[in-house]
DNA sequence: CTGAAAGCGCTTACAG
DNA sequence: CTGAAAGCGCTTACAG
């Protein structure tokens, strides 16, 4: 069987106490060099790897965090998702924390509280969630374990302050994609969100087109459909949009996947892009610059933001209570699409 | 403070013991409808779960399965990855398992045995480990949880069945994506892999290059060029292969995320697809049909032998040590790509 | 059908 | 500088 700390002890030594001391750099417990190196080279010698869920137990800290997605079907089909799942793993390990990956498939109720109380984790970061789950997090947070929001805020600023949040600000990016199409002259801009608009990250793109357009006194009646992240739900919405009765000469498009089903979904009818139809997205994902024509899109930044989730969580552990709100400047990567660079 | 069972036990009046056999569905244990219920009041009247690490150390078991990606960069760039991650935690989530991913960042010491001794897990999912690796896999396999490699295999058929894995045949399908090449008339076939041939996958698919070629009296001398996993490293390897001096008329490309940057490449060069070269690539990436042209590309199952791993590691855990080998039929799905569609 | 008690392998005041 | 001992919150034979 594998061995205990007080096989290591017995080699050594030493008390069990002065293992713990020892295994775990204990500061002021002044463990002399000699015997530090004496249950350094027994512990090497019986291969011992403390038992965690021991550790756990007395320590009452499980050196874990966890990552919940929202619906883990998102996770086969874009690729935003995966950067995010990758830097938090990242930044855990970084801290010598493990990394558990949680998914909430109920439908009616999310089982936030349950995965906070039986999730052997010590904190969560919780990616994209809906706007009805905002008053069980607030009360996760609050109650039972420290908790970072990624990718989307509260709306009012009153309550913003209830947990932290990480992420782009979904709102002023779509306004800046949408003005960059206002500003190239087009005036019938249709949407395509990614998914339903019940992920506030969703619904706040569409806000911010909705009010990048009556800025200009622009309306965008008839010109919004939903895709269902895939690129095939893309070309589909796009279908839709273009068998209505509204005429449009560009799309924001809610992410790049639903993009690439966009172009194909255009091109396939004969429309030339961006000639006939001028095309910006969000995301900017790897495979962006990649697609049949070139995306203009929406530049955010997951990787940092995932990696500052965990920072923040961190900082929640260690003490710090004060809700923390990080955002980063996004910006429009020109490309082709959009038909700007053409002058 | 959180409910513990002493609580919900006193609660309902009756002992720990008959709480734990409630709570926990044990058969044997005739626990009459009356008192189940008076417990089950009980704990849902606290808000009780049970303390996740007392129930490892007690039970010896800790409901977890670990998921080793090897490099965790690859999930930043290509979808396959992250296809793998989602299936294997919806399957592990069905049977109420949790999921902890793991990396394996360190060069020399993969450190795959301190994962299983310190992982909280009770089994391991390794995905795509290098050749290297096997040996130490083995040992983990024998001595301390069970392991299920998932997308390799060994090369030998004798040592195969030290443990379990699932895959697709990347020897085999590449032979196949490599022969229908060959089959409509390509003589030089060049190959880009998609990382380090260090990793099985990798290799595993250069030798079925190699193999078909060799079948058919081919050879891919100076045809050969590596990418390191992302679009813009499948543009520059096959920039490389431009400039080299064996002409060719076809590229086998490692996966769809490389022939993205293949396609780019080419077509900056002038060259048209299928017409001047035509490519066949692997994995059927849910963009693959969105690409500039279309590919033609070996459809795998990720979802599928995710799943089957995580089943495959739950019956070792109940005790059914015999290594099982799960493989897939893959098929080529022709699109444009390759050219074979225009009869 | 149910309870008293040992035990899982650690950590951590506390005492020396 | 180091050790004896309590305790973390469960599970699980065992006894009744």
């Amino acid at each position: 069987m594998r061995a205990t700390s007080a096989q290591v002890a017995k080699l050594a030594g030493v008390s069990r106490t002065t293992v713990s001391f020892v295994l775990n750099d204990v500061e002021k417990s002044g463990i002399s060099q000699a015997t530090r190196e004496k249950v350094l080279a027994a512990a090497a010698q019986l291969g011992y790897e403390p038992n965690a869920a021991a550790q756990s137990l007395a320590s009452g800290s499980f050196a874990s965090i966890g990552l919940v997605l929202p619906e883990i079907h998102h996770l086969y089909i874009d690729s935003f998702l995966a950067r995010v799942v990758a830097s938090v793993l990242e930044e855990a390990h970084l801290n010598n924390m493990k990394l558990l990956i949680e998914s909430t498939a109920d439908e009616q109720t999310r089982g936030y509280t349950k995965l906070a109380k039986g999730g052997r984790v010590d904190g969560l970061i919780v990616v994209n969630p809906r706007e009805n789950d905002y008053d069980e997090l607030a009360q996760i947070n609050q109650q039972i374990m420290p908790l970072v929001v990624f990718g989307s805020q509260r709306r009012s600023a009153e309550t913003a302050s209830e947990f932290s949040t990480t992420g782009s600000n979904n709102f002023i990016n779509a306004k800046l994609a949408v003005r960059h199409l206002i500003g190239l002259g087009h005036a019938r801009i249709a949407h395509i969100g990614f998914a339903s608009s019940a992920f506030v990250s969703v619904n706040s793109r569409e806000r911010g087109w909705l009010s990048a357009l009556e800025e200009a006194g622009l309306s965008g009646e008839g010109l919004k459909e939903s895709a269902e992240l895939s690129a095939e739900s893309g070309y589909e919405a796009c279908q839709r949009l273009l068998r209505g009765k509204k005429s449009f000469s560009a799309i924001f498009a809610g992410n790049d996947t639903v993009a690439f089903g966009i172009i194909k979904a255009l091109t396939d009818q004969g429309l030339r892009i961006p000639d006939d139809v001028a095309i910006v997205s969000y995301d900017d994902t790897p495979l962006a610059a990649f697609a049949p024509v070139p995306l203009t899109t929406i530049k955010t930044f997951p990787e940092e933001h995932g990696r500052k989730a965990v920072r923040i969580l961190l900082d929640h552990l260690s003490g710090n209570l004060e809700p923390h709100h990080h955002r980063m400047d996004s910006h429009l990567i020109i490309r082709d699409s959009c038909g700007a660079s053409r002058g």
